[in-house]
DNA sequence: TTGTAAGCGTTATCAA
DNA sequence: TTGATAACGCTTACAA
């Protein structure tokens, strides 16, 4: 907006006496400059009140520093809790994070992929959605990075961190029916996102394989109400489950409530519940809940990581080296299955 | 990086056979181009898959469209909150923003301001912190607006958007008292902040007007833990409070379930317990807890609104045309006070 | 309505 | 080590 108001190289270069370019190298780090010249500089910035213009930077490096966080419902415990560990790492690596905000409308993450683009981040690391397939190429063919956080294994883009979710459903199988539980049954939203969907076929494989059939009930969008609805649903029936494991641990705190404060069951004793994620009210003493630990801080730091190594290899346009990650999902005891 | 990655307006204007300038043209909306010109561009920049580059954008126009978040904290429940409906509001109005984490370190929030004075950010919202007064005045200096929600008054600023805490502190002294509590309480965090400041002072003031003493008691940092061991403080002390204000509802959370599950009090019959900023917890079952809403949505789109004027006045360098915006927290009855 | 040309604030190249 | 000079990709007078 409006006159000259940012400082900018050249001002400095004159104040201190000196080219524009050794201005320049001063802020670069590892460039050569006279200890004397440096001190001119700093000096003059220091009372100018001289920043970088970072814009101009990224223009002539090709590499702005700036990575996209694409997410959706940001103020859910786990995925603030990803993008707390994300941000802090990018920040430690020198980069800055962008939030990209989406919703479950049509495009909304190819929206975001090209917002992306125009701002020319060096990535953009997805923890919702699924990209459509040809904006993704177009980002990777820009030579954007794409980093995708349990979401599906068919998608495109170069890195990919998924959990064991199938085999950490096994074990809840495992701990249930050495509770003694034997009326097993699963608790799943209607997102359908690929890692939910992995735990209701891990968790029911399972169950089968032990020859107990598994009723599952699929409801709402993954948070505490939805969990409550599930437990009216599945605690009304003749024959009520006496263990559930939730796709989430918000559907498991929602589905725990309803299960003691309108049906007065007391959990573990009568009904046994597990979810997944790890959330901090998992822990808090109402609910005491045994889930799995989403490993957030193994998950941003692969990430950061990857994206901080120089560029893998020369891109051959296609299949641009695509990795894939699988982080183990531990089993965190707590009191809401018998017998831990 | 690399080689030229990114197509460019110049390569879209030769494959549609005009001049950059009309590329250029085509992208700004509310310039004229004739539609055939227009279709033209629009169809190679499709089959190029150009699109503009707001770094160089940003640079020429002197507005970069980036607005930088500064919030420490950000996993947390309000917080959280109060970030997607920033994100969402802001990307509404055609903006972007950029998260950046500060921690309680020294110069942490100053070097957030400086990030943001590099990329040009068009303005800084601090939800944590307080800026030092000297680089606040650069950001200000520099054109870059600053909007401060629930800071200081004190603090520097053009945007300052607060709550009036010490007047809902009142509230709660009349609502307990009314639940015919006389012992009153108040636990608090060591932060320090403004407003929870205000509302201790408030809760104090309020209560000893009509003649009742308060016990305080401040530990850690505002979160569930805190309230935790708080319960554990002055619930063994030989005179048990029979109705305690919790500066925040995460306080309020693990002072109840202390409260509940250490002591086998019972809420609200024996204890009565209000929070602040009616988190999404505050509403479970489990807690059902009496609190006041922070005005989430209005105080994001107060700001959001502001940053969306053109640019309010000439600026004369010093004071900039402070404003503040005082929000009014309403009471939300829930179970954890007698007889709402 | 269109094209030409001059900047915006950097960094990179290349002599000196 | 230093300083000119040429990019980077865009917008925006100004002239046609």
């Amino acid at each position: 907006m409006s006159e000259k108001l940012f400082v900018s190289a050249q001002e400095v270069a004159e104040r201190a006496g000196v080219s524009r370019s050794a201005v320049s190298r001063t802020f670069t780090p590892g460039a050569s400059v006279s200890t004397e010249t440096r001190r001119k500089v700093l000096e003059a910035a220091e009372a100018l009140g001289y920043h970088v213009n970072e814009l101009a930077r990224g223009l002539m490096r090709n590499e702005s520093g700036i990575v996209c966080l694409i997410v959706s419902d940001v103020a859910t415990p786990y995925r603030s809790a990803l993008l707390r560990e994300l941000t802090l790492l990018l920040q430690n690596a020198g980069k800055v994070a962008m939030l990209i905000n989406t919703d479950r409308s049509d495009g909304s993450v190819d929206r975001a992929l090209r917002q992306a683009i125009r701002y020319r981040a060096d990535a953009s690391i997805m923890l919702s959605g699924m990209p459509d397939k040809s904006i993704a190429q177009l980002c990777l063919r820009s030579g954007q990075r794409l980093v995708l956080i349990n979401r599906d294994d068919e998608q495109p883009g170069p890195l990919r961190i998924n959990l064991d979710d199938d085999e950490a459903a096994g074990r809840v199988v495992t701990a249930f029916v050495r509770a003694g539980c034997r009326k097993l049954a699963f608790a799943n939203s209607e997102a359908g996102t690929p890692s939910l969907m992995a735990r209701e076929r891990g968790f029911v494989a399972a169950a089968n394989a032990l020859g107990i059939k598994v009723s599952v009930e699929r409801h709402g969008w993954t948070g505490y109400e939805a969990g409550k609805v599930l437990a009216q649903r599945m605690l009304t029936r003749t024959e009520r489950p006496d263990a559930v494991f939730c796709a989430t641990d918000l559907l498991a705190c929602g589905f725990m409530d309803a299960a003691r404060h309108q049906f007065s069951m007391s959990v573990p004793d009568q009904l046994c519940i597990a979810g997944f994620d790890d959330i901090e009210q998992a822990s808090w003493s109402s609910y005491d809940l045994t889930t799995f630990a989403q490993p957030v801080s193994a998950i941003a730091s692969k990430a950061v990581e990857w994206l901080s190594q120089p560029q893998p290899q020369p891109q051959n346009d296609d299949t641009i080296c695509a990795q894939s990650i699988r982080l183990h999902a531990e089993l965190v005891w707590r009191g809401s299955i018998r017998g831990g």
